[in-house]
DNA sequence: AAACAAAATAACAACGTTGTTATTTATAGA
DNA sequence: TCTATAAATAACAACGTTGTTATTTTGTTT
């Protein structure tokens, strides 16, 4: 069916190793064989097998990423990044959006070469039997795990916004959040908040916004606002959190000071001034790929956590 | 490194082959032998080499779906829905976000059985090379190509949100959408709208959402809205373009009767009350999925254009 | 022109499976 | 007990590559 080296060696009159080696410009074969070979080779539209190739030398130069919420767009962003990052460096991404178990066993039949994790929590932890076969690095909640996590430092996130607050003189502030959950990293951002004002006496107050889409935020704050009013500064616990308020306050916007989590572009293109707190969608991304990367070409997985560190981008 | 039916067999007492079989159950082998030898893999933490497999069966039970543009949300909800249907026949879904050509020359590498791609017009046309050497079914643009397509006829769509305005007679009418485009789709959206409207003589205008997402809208509604109105009755071209006149009008909306593209679950739970006009998103996904498990399984692609007919789903 | 070294190419084993063919072991009938 | 037959297991070739080893061809030196 598919042409493979033996049909090119025939075309050729050479043998099927010297094909395979032409193909790869090795200096075994001499200039004007190679050249001839990969004409041919071209010429019937020849595409190695990947299976034979990864059989012999167990490399895929292919990466799986593990997305198992594809509807959050804030997160689609940073998927584009990391996509740029690895074919940079040579490596193809396959995304599932199964669930983190199946997706991964089914990346360790494919023999691909390491595996990326959108770690949501608990649910979501890799069991040691495939960590332990196949370089791992998280992305996500903020603990130890067998394999390498990097984590955002939602606490600082938080403190840059707070203090950017505070220099301003704006003392009254509220958070919009999701603040019943067992997601550790939205009970940081909750606590840091609350901890920050109590220390600094300011005068606050926590929004819930019952879930992490704009949908859920748009209802929550709609409700919330038949009987309150939101006070000048607002820190909004994600972008999707953000889009909800927007939505939400839409004309009234201007006249508070809004801060976002989630340091996406899509900030830049937005006609409300919105700050936005956290660590750059390219500096993660570029970041899992090099852990990454490094523990496949090292052959190690150094379980570690690492922390990036936020920063504020204030805008207009 | 990775545990081998040979390791297995040394384990057992048995050979190889015996293992092969016992694992997939086959009546060659008896039935203690096989609980045995099962008991066993699982112990060892067996997991199949798929590259070893697809070489001699030519079979990866996996399906390639590209995906280039992953940031539009609506279609996430697809993906989704495709992802279920794959896994009840037995298959693996593996995105790539990477361009359709990029992405097709992998999934070939990798000896993919099958491939979905979401087609946006000529840039995104897999050439003969490629589709005549695995099964190929596209979502999108209604064109005669060499592999099966789905569409999703919005012709009739139109036309079923406009015979809706009619018998409800309202007669004061708009269309928001891209105009400016040579996107087959949104040109035929256009063309209908204002084929019926004179047909009618119904008083209409078309507004240009400049773009496909909901921001774009957002900002080409902002400035239209200085100086004009908008009718009675709304349709939108897209879900994103839907997204951007809730933003835009808010309190307002309910003055008006809104029919949006896009038959997705996300319109059940908006606070707004608009119709929705296409094909249910599942019904897509299905069709899709057999089409594609079909030419797998009968070994032949034939080029086809499928029409799914839309439905319109008013609600409250 | 013979001998040798270097360069170019060919042959081959291996990777981990599957499916077919060959061999061993158990079961039955005389 | 011995053969004929069926059942169970083992052996083997093949899939398309890569990398190593073996062979052939070419070029140089005498």
């Amino acid at each position: 069916m598919a042409v493979t080296l033996k049909d090119i060696a025939n075309a050729c009159g050479v043998s099927y190793s010297t094909v395979s080696k032409a193909l790869k410009n090795s200096p075994l074969v001499t200039a004007e064989t190679t050249e001839r070979i990969q004409q041919k080779a071209k010429e019937m539209n020849y595409i190695p097998n990947n299976s034979a190739r990864s059989l012999v030398s167990n490399k895929s130069q292919t990466i799986g990423l593990i997305w198992p919420s594809v509807d959050r767009v804030a997160v689609s962003t940073l998927v584009s990044e990391i996509n740029n990052f690895l074919k940079n460096t040579g490596y193809f991404m396959s995304v599932s959006i199964d669930d983190v178990e199946t997706a991964a066993h089914k990346f360790l039949e494919l023999r691909f070469d390491g595996i990326i994790v959108f770690d949501e929590g608990e649910a979501s932890t890799l069991p040691s039997i495939i960590s332990s076969n196949i370089p791992v690095v998280a992305y996500g909640t903020d603990r130890e795990l067998e394999y390498p996590i990097v984590n955002v430092n939602h606490k600082q996130a938080m403190i840059l916004s707070l203090d950017d607050l505070m220099q301003n003189n704006i003392t009254n502030i509220c958070y919009i959040g999701d603040l019943n959950t067992d997601d550790i990293r939205q009970i940081i951002k909750k606590e840091t908040f609350e901890g920050y004002c109590k220390e600094h006496n300011l005068e606050y107050n926590m929004i819930d916004s019952k879930g992490l889409s704009a949908e859920d935020t748009f209802f929550a704050l709609k409700s919330y606002l038949t009987n309150h009013k939101l006070p000048k500064g607002i820190i909004c616990g994600s972008y999707d959190i953000t889009l909800g308020l927007v939505h939400t306050l839409k004309d009234s916007l201007d006249q508070h000071i809004v801060y976002s989590y989630d340091n996406v572009p899509q900030f830049d293109h937005m006609d409300t001034v919105i700050h936005s707190v956290g660590v750059p969608t390219k500096k993660i991304a570029e970041t899992l790929v090099n852990i990454l990367i490094n523990a496949i070409e090292s052959k190690e997985n150094q379980p570690n956590v690492y922390h990036l560190e936020p920063e504020l981008v204030k805008r207009k």
